[in-house]
DNA sequence: CGTGACGATTTCCGATTCGGCAACTTCCAG
DNA sequence: CTGGAAGTTGCCGAATCGGAAATCGTCACG
C-alpha cells in the first residue's frame, strides 16, 4: 500500500465511448448509451457515468450560448505583460468575476483570458478602466466573440452536419 | 407585418434562474430545481427546460478533463480563414475531437479554437496536416497554453501549485 | 488445482423523473 | 366584455434512476 494521493480513475475505451456521447448530449439517458453501443448493459453504463462524475473526469453542465442569448458579450482577450510580472497579473485578473477564463501561454501575449461583460460600454470601461490600473500591462488586443461552435467539446450552435456522431478519433 | 424567420425565445428571469443552476449541474432534475426556487410548479420547470433546448439557448453536455483524458498539451488557435469560408472550415473544425473550443471572433483572426492533444508531435501532425488541409484557411498562429489559472469562472488550483489536474477549457 | 478475495458487471426493485395531454389561469386586443 | 393565444399546472403511464444483492472474471496464494 502507498499514499492515496491522486487514485486516477483509469479511463478505457469504454468510458471514451460513453463520454463522445455525453459530449453530443448531456441528457442522454443511459438506457439509450446503452442500445447504441450494443454490448453493455444499461446499468453498466449508469456504473461507468457516476465514476466519471465521481472521479470528476467529466462535468455536466448547460452551456449557454451568449449569441442567442443576446445581452451577453464574450470577449476574447490577448495581454501582453512586461517581464517578472505576468504572475502578479494574472493573479489579479483571476480575481474578477467578469474573467471566466485565464491561461498564461507561449507567444506574442502572455495571457489569454476570456471577458464576460453585459455589453460593449462594459467591455470598453473594462479594457480601459480595470485592465488599464493593473501595472505591467502593456498591451491589450480585444476580440469580440461574434458566434459560438463548439465549448468544452460540445458543440453549441446548430450545424447543418446532420452527423450523428462523428467518427471514431483515438483519444 | 413581417415573415418571422428569427422566433427569438425571450430570456426572462426563470429562465436564467434555470440556466444557473443547469450551469452547475445539468444532471439536475426539474423537480430540484422547482423546489430551490419555491414559486413555480416542477412541470413549468420542464417546460422551461424543453424551450430553452429547444430553442438551442443552452446545451447540455458532458464537458472532459482533457489531461483525464490523456491530452496534456493545450494550444490556442487563431485562424485566418478566406472571406466567405469562415461557417465552412469552422463546420470541418467543429467534427474533431481535438478542437474543445471554437468560436467565430472580430478582429484579425477569423477563428479562435481550443486544441487538445497528447503531445507536441501530435500538435505539429494536426496544424500541419489537419488544418493545412481545409481549404479557405489562409494562416494559422498557435500559443501553447503553460499555465491555467481559471477555467469555468473558478479559479484553478495552478494558482497555488501546480499539481492537480486542471485542463479543462474556455467559459 | 482449489480457494478466497476483490472488482466489475448484471439483475432486480421501488422511487423518482419524464413526456404527452387536457384543464386552467393570465393577459391583451378588439 | 369577450375571444383567443400563451403560459402554467395537475394528472398519468412509461421510462429512468439509485441502492442492494447476486453473478462473473481475474488473480494471488497455499
Amino acid at each position: 500500500m502507498e499514499t492515496v494521493m491522486t487514485q486516477r480513475y483509469l479511463v478505457d475505451d469504454l468510458d471514451r465511448e460513453i463520454i463522445r456521447y455525453l459530449s453530443e448530449d448531456g441528457r442522454l439517458s443511459a438506457a439509450e448509451i446503452a442500445g447504441r453501443i450494443g454490448s453493455v448493459s444499461e446499468r453498466t453504463i449508469r456504473n461507468r457515468i457516476a465514476g466519471l462524475l465521481q472521479a470528476k473526469m467529466i462535468v455536466i453542465g448547460a452551456i449557454p450560448d451568449p449569441v442567442a442569448l443576446g445581452r451577453d458579450v464574450q470577449v476574447e482577450l490577448l495581454i501582453e505583460v512586461e517581464p517578472g510580472k505576468q504572475e502578479d497579473v494574472a493573479i489579479l485578473l483571476a480575481e474578477y468575476d467578469e474573467i471566466g477564463y485565464l491561461a498564461a501561454t507561449s507567444g506574442t501575449a502572455n495571457l489569454s483570458a476570456s471577458l464576460f461583460v453585459a455589453d460593449h460600454a462594459a467591455l470598453l470601461e473594462f479594457i480601459d478602466q480595470e485592465l488599464g490600473k493593473l501595472p505591467g500591462v502593456k498591451r491589450v488586443t480585444s476580440s469580440v466573440v461574434l458566434r459560438l461552435y463548439k465549448v468544452f467539446g460540445t458543440r453549441t450552435t446548430a450545424i447543418s452536419r446532420g452527423t450523428d456522431l462523428g467518427g471514431k478519433k483515438k483519444g
